[in-house]
DNA sequence: AAATACCCTCTA
DNA sequence: AGAGGGTATTTC
């Protein structure tokens, strides 16, 4: 008997075993429709394998689906990522069915002419349809736009059989990249960078690259004359784009267009599902060659991957932590592993774990100098609050307020950046103290002013600004304290009442759309004071822009969790990293209470290395990743007793293993949420031990109930 | 995830 | 006994 075993789109731990029905020939990759208990699934066939028999009665496989197969290297890569993440191997194979969710187009109806005939009544009309229709095929709508005409002329053509509709199956068009297109001039870095990467590729096999380069030091260019040499030596090479995020996807997709002459296919949550389904045929056929999307297009059918960048691979958007919890670029680097691969991991502050990984060797080093086209850096300094204290209730102190001032009067642009939304990020009763909070969670509200109401950033709940304390009934005594970038923003308003001021923030440009429209108008100098949290941190070019006032550098590093250090590093680079990237010299000054801290002193003498040096030796010291290796469990549940009887058993079950240790149960930072209490566990591990395997054995000697929910978190970079 | 098995209370 | 409802379990 023939037996399949096929991955259900379902949280079971394996896949599931089906008698194959005779004269039915499935393969690895094949997608099924599969009985489970009363109804049909969706599965993919992860094995086919002949048995004698088996203690079990099995279900035979419904039929083979008519959607295209998934490669088998993408479910080689499903269930690689399922064991690394812990995850039930059916859900993994079900993000790579996303794309096939809508169904396919509708065939759209066009009009065209029918030779030799003339209207019975030629009206004027009449006449300028057919003459801007002349022997084209478009759409009624199209038409009649052309033409002037209302949609009623058009359908009267077509009723007297002057016109004809015909339906159109558009196979969605990709069309092909040009190499030759549009290059650009490289310098010698770019153009070794380029060369070297391509080469990678033309060598065959897995080939891992940190690409690494300040701001401005056209990391873009590099890749995309990497892609321009992989596609002239292999035009159906593919190659696939990560971006961190959404809102940066539209600015390389334009850039891409303008190089090669053809807009890459782009991928992410926000494209349509009748789009993703047409990216996602072509990717399978192979009739896509590039792909720019977010972390989840890394589950794409590829059927000739040459070439994955990680792009920002610092980015921790890339770590999903919703649903399966995976990071995108570790992702990325398997499945360009098994995909017999390249891979680029390019930032201009790469994550310590891939400084890590080129210092060993294991990723080839590319170094991009000098900024592209510019000369310097920003003069970086640090502004000491203890010297210069912010008045009461304000927050730019004297020295950075002259420099706006400044600023100002030479007509260049300033960006204050802090990475905090909404007016005031506590609220609290002055008479007992009470702090505000969501609903059944430990989170603080926090005060938006132009929508007037507290929110919380963590679920999603808000509601208006009460006139009494909640907790003591006490009336007026609420205060809001400290800053956001709304009340940055009223602070520079009150001095500088001349300038033109503006927000940035995921709550003032909630879309795309909105984010280009206030890019464009600081681009084009319409703004002259910029205040905004991390979303205009990232990869923005503003040519006016000389200034840069990071208002609390400290904020980032109060947190106290492992990668702390490292994200303030990242993000405050990034930020300074935004002055004067044109013909004039940008300066940054970072407001401090500790302007000793390492962090600090090394962004200020721009010396990444010193800073990455101190870190890896505390990281060393405390056999911290890159050195070690960690993992968190998370169990919640609306019932606390539940949560306290798992984390006592999960207690107990701690199998031995040798250089590891766990730590907790502990009530998780926010440790309720929702109504639902939760507790975690952490496990570090030295980097040669297995730590996926230890994690399995522990969870399978407990049972977890239905009503707590566990979660796994290999390599967690949250530790809420 | 979705169907159903199970288990309780309430009603007649 | 059977309906109604909420929760736990099973799905190859």
């Amino acid at each position: 008997m023939k037996v399949a075993s096929v991955l259900i789109p379902l949280p079971v731990p394996e896949a599931f075993d089906y008698e194959v029905p005779e004269g039915l020939n499935l393969t690895r990759g094949d997608q099924v429709a599969a009985p489970l208990g009363p109804r049909l699934v969706r599965g993919v066939v992860a094995e086919v394998f002949e048995t004698t028999g088996s203690n079990r009665r099995l279900k035979a496989v419904d039929a083979r689906l008519d959607d295209p197969p998934l490669p088998p290297r993408v479910v080689d890569f499903v269930e690689w990522a399922a064991r690394w993440t812990l995850s039930p191997p059916g859900e993994m194979a079900a993000t790579a069915l996303k794309g096939l969710r809508a169904p396919r187009p509708r065939p759209e109806r066009r009009v065209r002419r029918v030779e030799r005939r003339q209207p019975l009544r030629a009206t004027p009309a009449r006449l300028a349809v057919l003459e801007a229709l002349g022997a084209q095929t478009l759409t009624p709508a199209d038409l009649a736009r052309a033409a002037a005409v209302s949609s009623g002329v058009i359908k009267g053509l077509v009723d007297e059989g002057v016109l004809e509709t015909v339906e159109i199956t558009a196979e969605a068009a990709f069309d092909a990249p040009d190499p030759d297109h549009a290059p650009a001039t490289l310098n010698s870095d770019q153009a070794a960078a380029a060369e070297a990467l391509s080469q990678g590729v033309a060598d065959g096999g897995f080939k891992p690259f940190l690409l690494d380069g300040v701001t401005g030091s056209g990391k873009t260019e590099a890749y995309l004359e990497a892609i321009a040499r992989v596609l002239r030596a292999e035009p159906t090479a593919q190659i696939l784009i990560l971006l961190p995020e959404i809102a940066l996807t539209q600015a390389l997709i334009e850039r891409i267009a303008a190089r090669f002459g053809a807009a890459p296919a782009e991928w992410h949550s926000g494209v349509a599902p009748p789009r993703r389904r047409q990216v996602w045929e072509a990717v399978s056929a192979g009739r896509c060659n590039i792909v720019v999307g977010a972390r989840s297009a890394l589950f794409l059918p590829f059927v000739n991957l040459r070439l994955v960048i990680v792009d920002e691979e610092h980015d921790t958007s890339f770590k999903q932590e919703e649903g399966l919890v995976y990071h995108g670029r570790d992702l990325a680097v398997a499945r360009a592993r098994i995909e017999g691969a390249a891979v680029v991991l390019a930032s201009a502050t790469p994550s310590l774990e891939t400084l890590w990984n080129a210092q060993q060797g294991r990723y080839a080093w590319l170094k991009l100098g000098a900024r592209h086209g510019v000369a310097v850096m920003p003069d970086i300094a640090l502004l000491d609050l203890r010297q210069n204290p912010p008045g009461p209730q304000t927050w730019l102190s004297q020295p950075l307020r002259e420099a706006i001032g400044e600023t100002l009067i030479r007509k260049e642009q300033v960006l204050l950046f802090l990475n905090r939304r909404g007016y005031a990020p506590v609220v609290l009763c002055r008479a007992c103290g009470h702090r505000l909070t969501a609903p059944d969670t430990d989170s603080w509200l926090v005060e938006h002013r132009y929508t007037g109401r507290l929110v919380c950033h963590l679920t999603g709940f808000s509601m208006p600004r009460p006139k009494l304390c909640p907790s003591c009934g006490a009336e007026d005594s609420l205060v809001s304290v400290g800053p956001g970038v709304e009340r940055v923003e009223e602070e520079v308003r009150q001095l500088f009442p001349e300038a033109r001021t503006a927000v940035f923030s995921s709550d003032t440009v909630p879309d795309g759309k909105s984010a280009r429209a206030l890019i464009q108008r600081m681009t084009d100098g319409e703004i002259d004071i910029l205040v905004a949290t991390q979303a205009a941190a990232k990869g923005h070019n503003f040519p006016g822009l000389t200034l840069v006032g990071v208002v609390d550098a400290d904020l980032g590093l109060r947190g106290g969790d492992l990668r702390a250090a490292e994200r303030t590093y990242q993000l405050l680079a990034q930020a300074t990293g935004r002055a004067g990237r044109a013909d004039k010299p940008g300066r940054a000054l970072l407001q401090t209470w500790t302007p000793e801290h390492p962090v600090l002193m090394a962004l200020a003498a721009g010396d990444r290395d010193a800073f990455v040096e101190a870190e890896m030796a505390e990281r060393e010291a405390a056999s911290l990743p890159p050195y070690g290796r960690l993992a968190a469990i998370i169990l919640s549940s609306e019932n606390a007793q539940a949560v306290e009887k798992l984390s006592n058993d999960l207690a107990q079950a701690i199998p031995n293993a040798e250089r590891l240790e766990v730590y907790g149960p502990a009530d998780a930072p926010l440790a309720l949420v929702r109504g639902r209490r939760r507790k975690r566990l952490l496990v570090r591990a030295d980097r040669d031990v297995n730590i996926q395997a230890f994690l399995r054995a522990w969870l399978s000697r407990v049972k977890v109930p239905g009503s707590v929910r566990l979660t796994v978190d290999v390599d967690p970079y949250s530790f809420l």
